[in-house]
RNA sequence: GCCGCGGUAGCUCAGUGGUAGAGCACUUCUCUGAAAAAGAAGGGGUCGCCAGUUCAAUUCUGGCCCGCGGCA
């Protein structure tokens, strides 16, 4: 073990007892409606895993719950922070824990709900980031490099990390030469503190036709609910372009609708083909996590949960 | 009917006398403080049909079929 103190440290707390729910899926594949009925039933408490639905004003493209369909049960993670402020893995894990350790001092059980994987893995698996803020000045800095040289510099500063880093991911490379600058050190081996309780993983299995129905349902209700509204509200609000453009999906879309005049028509189409490609990619996290266990109803996911709290 | 243009990967199109490429789509994958982000790899075509010229034709020539535009 060493640069002990460029790692997050924060250990959740166990008594031996305490268990946690996880439920993921693609996305529309409807998480949040299965997480209330289960905490309706269970006395659990929800712990949002969602890389976007952490944004303040970022209700209806990022799918939010609505108060009436939380059904008092109380939700965590949501609205934590404005959209001008970029919210990042290590704060989601300390924030989460927090809510864990709460959630249990209730004596109820954490549902963690979501679909961004990294998030959920980087809390239950407990990935130890390097203790490293983003500099956004040095990045600029470095985004004046081409791909090739942004490289050769990790190669030189840190040859480990340079033989397993995708070469041609520029924002990966620039995040590692950052860590090797900050702290004069190479990027540090991975290393875990998985969660110190047991952990069921269930997962809401679609077919991918059925998916893509659910994806365009669920679009076209959200268009229907002012979902272009909200991105002209975040614009208003000070949002930038580019950081609409960043968030990806609808909000890319529709922002590019409104800048420079995407069609209607086509906006809609991107959003509905790039969501397809979405819930592709988080198969492919998904696929790898032998634990989930996949369900395709409410039901079987009660069954299993009453097996697991047992 | 005549004139012109076109018919190459699922789509939009490049291209060459020596059996072919791009972008998108599709499939698979990666993931160390942006993760709805950022990246990678792969499969796929008897180059409209028939004949001729040629050592060799998807590429040249002729005919035919189909589509588009114009003229009648």
């Amino acid at each position: 073990m060493f640069n002990n103190k460029y790692r997050t440290i924060e250990k959740a707390t166990s008594n031996g007892v305490n268990k946690l729910i996880v439920v993921l899926g693609q996305t529309s594949s409807g998480k949040s409606e299965m997480a209330v009925k289960l905490a309706e039933k269970f006395k659990a408490e929800i712990i949002s895993a969602d890389s976007r639905q952490v944004y303040k004003g970022m209700d209806i493209g990022t799918g939010k719950v609505t108060k009436k369909e939380m059904k008092d049960i109380p939700h965590y993670l949501l609205d934590v922070v404005s959209p001008k402020t970029t919210f990042t893995v290590v704060q989601y894990r300390k924030l989460a824990l927090k809510a864990i350790n709460l959630i249990f001092k209730k004596n109820k059980t954490p549902i963690i709900c979501g679909g961004t994987a990294f998030y959920i893995k980087a809390l239950i698996d407990g990935i130890l980031i390097p203790e490293v803020k983003p500099d956004w000045q040095l990045r600029s800095k470095l985004e004046e490099l081409s791909t090739k040289e942004l490289f050769k510099k990790l190669k030189k500063i840190d040859p480990r990390r340079a033989k397993t880093i995708e070469k041609q991911n520029r924002r990966r490379l620039i995040r590692a030469i950052e860590i090797v600058i900050k702290t004069k050190n190479p990027v540090p081996l991975l290393d875990k503190s998985p969660l110190p309780y047991p952990v069921l993983i269930i997962g809401i299995k679609k077919s991918s036709k059925e998916l893509k129905i659910l994806i365009k349902k669920r679009l076209l209700k959200r268009l229907k609910q002012g979902m272009v509204d909200e991105v002209k509200k975040l614009r208003a609000s000070g949002v930038s372009w580019k950081r609409l453009d960043d968030f990806g999906l609808e909000y890319r879309y529709i922002a590019r609708h409104l800048k420079s005049g995407l069609p209607y028509a086509e906006m809609i189409e991107l959003i509905q083909k790039e969501s397809e490609h979405f819930a592709k990619r988080q198969m492919t996290w998904f696929k790898r996590d032998k634990r989930i266990h996949w369900v395709k109803n409410y039901k079987e996911a009660e069954k299993l949960t009453k097996k697991f709290l047992n």
